[in-house]
DNA sequence: CTGAAAGCGCTTACAG
DNA sequence: CTGAAAGCGCTTACAG
């Protein structure tokens, strides 16, 4: 194959374990020794193999980020900093796309059974938290930006009724009376929309304000736009739309656009998620900014903690801040 | 550590290597014993070592895609479909983001030789045709998605020249006259800018008409944004802009719409790349769509034929479809 | 401070 | 058709 520490230790005249030794940076190898092994290696340019490494130690060195989709705008910011988190680790990330499908969240699971990976971090849809708790396996698991109830495992999110109840009290401060939620969800047991729903509905509630709700499938553009183009049709169409995240918001922005009507003037928009488009549609986007960097630095560390056998308690429910972040579709334009 | 073959073995009273047999679907094994082997491996639920699997074969069964940046909708749709198509050959996919640097794609390739994955595709954007020519180590590297001469490794891209030439003749098919090239860019080797510009610089002489060249550091919507600002600037500002991506474009969007202009009317404009963003802003974005399914799935492809060992002559170089998208940002709009 | 040896779990010639 | 045994490259008690 390659070079191996047999080889080395041939060369340098010393025995396997003492090179060991020195790869690993063990303590007590007398200088000499030190010297004598290291120009071995760099003269027959050694690279430990981490197959064997892994082998022995039981460790891939290799984690999965499980999430829906990689090409929602969402998934892929946020893949940046679990890749980037765990890189410091040195932690490789493998990237499983489960398109929301039980069969596929099953699937990611049973990767850390076969071995493939050390742990998962899991954004799961349609895996429910009774299946998870009745797991056997002791895979190092943690769930990311969704809400399961009952803990099954380690969790990061954001609080996800509070920045709906923000997003929605702000359209309300505006002046905006018929304001409809664009993203609920029949088919999502563990999903985020019944969250964000009971925060609009709490908002509203408490302003005497009626409800009007639009569901959606998945959550992308393409929903989005279909959604608004039926509210819109609507008797009574809404002069404002809070959209469960930024992509449905972005469609829904479309067809408002092209019927002619006015974001914010005559449909105030806001969304969720922060994503990059939102920063550079016409208008602007109003969203609520999850802080992506620490939702990911968290995840890292919560499975971290759980392989380093540091955390072996009860499942840890951890929030992650975010922020309400007001831009042009629901403020109005500034002429640049 | 879980249940080894051994353990199964023990169990069904026969070898490890029958067990290995029937676990690996060998044929020449009879009905009886195959039998009691199937009964002990799912009895004591077997999943079989992939570490050890891979030292004794010499493979990982993971191969790295590495590229620039996730986050840009481009690579991340692209991922996605690298990623099925990898998952046919039963391979997981470990994503590093190189950010361009040359230290980041160098380290890429370093991976193969320490055995954490089995070969490469990678996007690359600083590492130049000399230095990857003159790699010792025989990893299975595959190139994405730009042009690098000479050929060191295979290869898969569309044509940028011809493209690039395509979207310009479109603009001038359109009557305008004064079309800016957005995206030029100083600082890349092997990157697609030149060839772009090429083209477009190629169709613009062929019609006689003048250049006009707007360079960015990167390929983001920010830095569209600032070159548009500065074309808007210039005395003779331009009546259409190619962009060399679709970020590039909606950022220039951004800038022409926030300045009081319309597009395509007062300016047109055209990407390349067909992120789904371009379907859903207002105006919709002319674009090339390059065949990002049949780009990954050519990249796996070859991939494999390296480490199948069948391809063992010279690096291959092959080209990919695209097609020309026209939509509002030039044709202009459609009352929906 | 260093070495000889076992063993992680698998695959694969080599026998029979 | 099936088995006993070697070996992939590493780490780690166990001696000395």
């Amino acid at each position: 194959m390659g070079v191996s520490l047999r080889d080395v230790a041939l060369l340098a005249g010393v025995s396997v374990k003492t090179v060991s030794n020195v790869v690993n940076g063990y303590a007590h190898v007398s200088p000499a020794t030190r010297a004598k092994v290291e120009r071995a290696l760099s003269q027959l340019d050694y690279r430990p193999n981490l197959s064997a490494r892994n082998l022995r130690l039981g460790r891939t060195g290799v984690i999965a980020l499980a999430l829906p989709e990689l090409d929602a705008p969402y998934f892929a910011e946020l893949s940046r900093f679990v890749i980037d988190a765990a890189a410091e680790q040195r932690w490789l990330v493998v990237i499983e796309q489960t398109d929301g499908s039980l069969r596929r969240e099953r699937q990611v699971l049973d990767g850390v059974r076969d071995h493939r990976v050390d742990g998962v971090i899991l954004s799961p849809v349609s895996i429910g938290a009774e299946e998870l708790a009745a797991r056997t396996d002791d895979a190092a698991l943690v769930l990311l930006g969704e809400r399961i109830y009952d803990g099954p495992a380690d969790h990061v999110a954001i609080d996800n009724v509070r920045a709906a109840r923000d997003v929605t009290e702000h359209l309300i401060g505006l002046g905006r009376r018929r304001i409809a939620a664009l993203g609920a969800q029949d088919n999502s047991i563990s999903g985020t929309a019944p969250l964000r729903l009971a925060g609009y509905a709490e908002a509203m509630a408490a302003h005497g304000l009626p409800q009007t709700i639009a569901e959606v499938e998945r959550y992308r553009r393409a929903e989005g736009a279909a959604a608004m183009a039926r509210l819109l049709a609507a008797p009574e169409a809404p002069d404002a739309v809070f959209c469960f995240n930024d992509l449905l918001a972005l469609g829904a922005m479309r067809t408002i656009l092209a019927a002619g009507l006015r974001v914010p003037e005559d449909v105030a928009l806001a969304g969720l998620d922060d994503i990059e488009d939102g920063r550079y549609s016409t208008p602007t986007l109003t969203t609520v900014a999850p802080d992506k960097a620490q939702l990911a630095r968290i995840a890292v560390d919560l499975l971290r903690a759980r392989l380093d056998g540091r955390a072996a308690g009860p499942p840890r429910e951890v929030r992650a801040d975010y922020r309400l972040v007001v831009r042009e579709s629901t403020a109005g334009r500034v002429r640049g």
